[in-house]
DNA sequence: CGCTCACTAGAGCGATCGCTCCAGAAGTTC
DNA sequence: GAACTTCTGGAGCGATCGCTCTAGTGAGCG
């Protein structure tokens, strides 16, 4: 084993940024083959599923990649507030960069719960995943107990709301809106919602 | 002209469903024309322009359903945060209602920059809409002039985002958890949010 | 009736889809 | 070198894709 290179990690990081910009159903065998310079008798060798399985690993790649950034920017801020608007900084991509990438996952999630089961619980799990680093960093902070899960995924829902629309509407302005509207979300620990 | 059954609606009124429940790529023709019972001549005597016509005129009529329920519920509640949260009551779907329907947009929004320009810019033409009547309401409500726009950004990103995730987890749960969020959002009209 | 024309049904097109299969290259172990 | 395993390249499969084209249907109208 072990070829001069990963084949197959070729093949999971050109599935994720395919399934990033398009989705599972646009991206084709012939795109992908062609993109990730790897041949045909490789891809099925690897994954013997076909394209539902590399859609599946290359879903928990970049979860996990999303992860990493969410939970360093979580643990490198003084409160769950900041390290929310720490990590939607890092979302933006390139300092100077024209639109931000998006959300790696939502593409897929979106289309998969009649398309395809499997790819819909993979998805499912990611979110859940990140909504429980936010959870976490909440309790941590202190926050009552009954409103942790409820608060992390709204500011979830905030995040993969601003990434969509930024993506549709190319600006990314509405990123640090949903910066500002977190800040305001996350910011008082107790009471949970004056109304 | 003038058939017994508007074929054309009926092709625009499948097609919307289809988008909203699986996007654009993954709509087949064959699908489409197989529940909406048109045949494939009439589909093209229609819409010239294939699918992606059809898709863009779909698209339209389920940006402007939406636009009216949310329009209804803005009006008929006291002040905008009241107002979202009846429309996110609405969005939830029929009342004993197994999973939200999810958004008709964000599906084929999602896959669209790369695959087609034309579906993405009537993707961002639905949202701005939607931004707008909320802008509107706050204005009406006297919210600070600069804020308003960033805070309808924000509204309508918490909206999508629980929508993703109701959609792809099951749970309608996260809609509820965006309303308590939308009404601390939206709850005080002045300042700009204490941090 | 005969003419027009909006509309429909469906056969058929080339291209592409995901996938199977196999010969052989490359590396490891005797 | 022989034997074996791992991996690659690519031809080829049936199915389906979006779409074109044409014959035919039937309402409106003189």
């Amino acid at each position: 084993m072990a070829r001069d290179r990963d084949t197959r990690a070729d093949l999971v990081q050109t599935m994720a940024r395919l399934l990033r910009d398009q989705g599972y159903t646009a991206t084709g065998r012939a795109q992908l083959l062609a993109e990730s310079g790897v041949s045909n008798g490789s891809l099925y060798h690897h994954f013997p599923g076909g394209m539902e399985q590399l859609a599946e690993a290359a879903l928990e790649a970049s979860a996990q990649a999303v992860a990493d950034a969410l939970r360093e920017a979580l643990d490198g801020a003084p409160n769950a507030a900041l390290g929310v608007a720490r990590f939607i900084d890092v979302a933006k991509g390139p300092v100077g960069g024209e639109t931000c990438p998006g959300c790696p996952i939502a593409p897929t999630a979106l289309e998969s719960p009649i398309i395809s089961p499997r790819l819909r619980t993979a998805a499912a799990r990611c979110f859940d995943q990140w909504e429980a680093l936010i959870a976490a960093r909440l309790q941590a902070d202190g926050w009552p107990e009954g409103s942790v899960a409820e608060t992390a995924s709204a500011a979830l829902a905030l995040i993969e709301g601003a990434l969509l629309l930024a993506r549709v509407s190319g600006k990314v302005d509405h990123l640090d809106n949903a910066k500002l509207a977190t800040a305001s979300l996350l910011a008082a620990p107790a009471v949970g919602g004056t109304n």
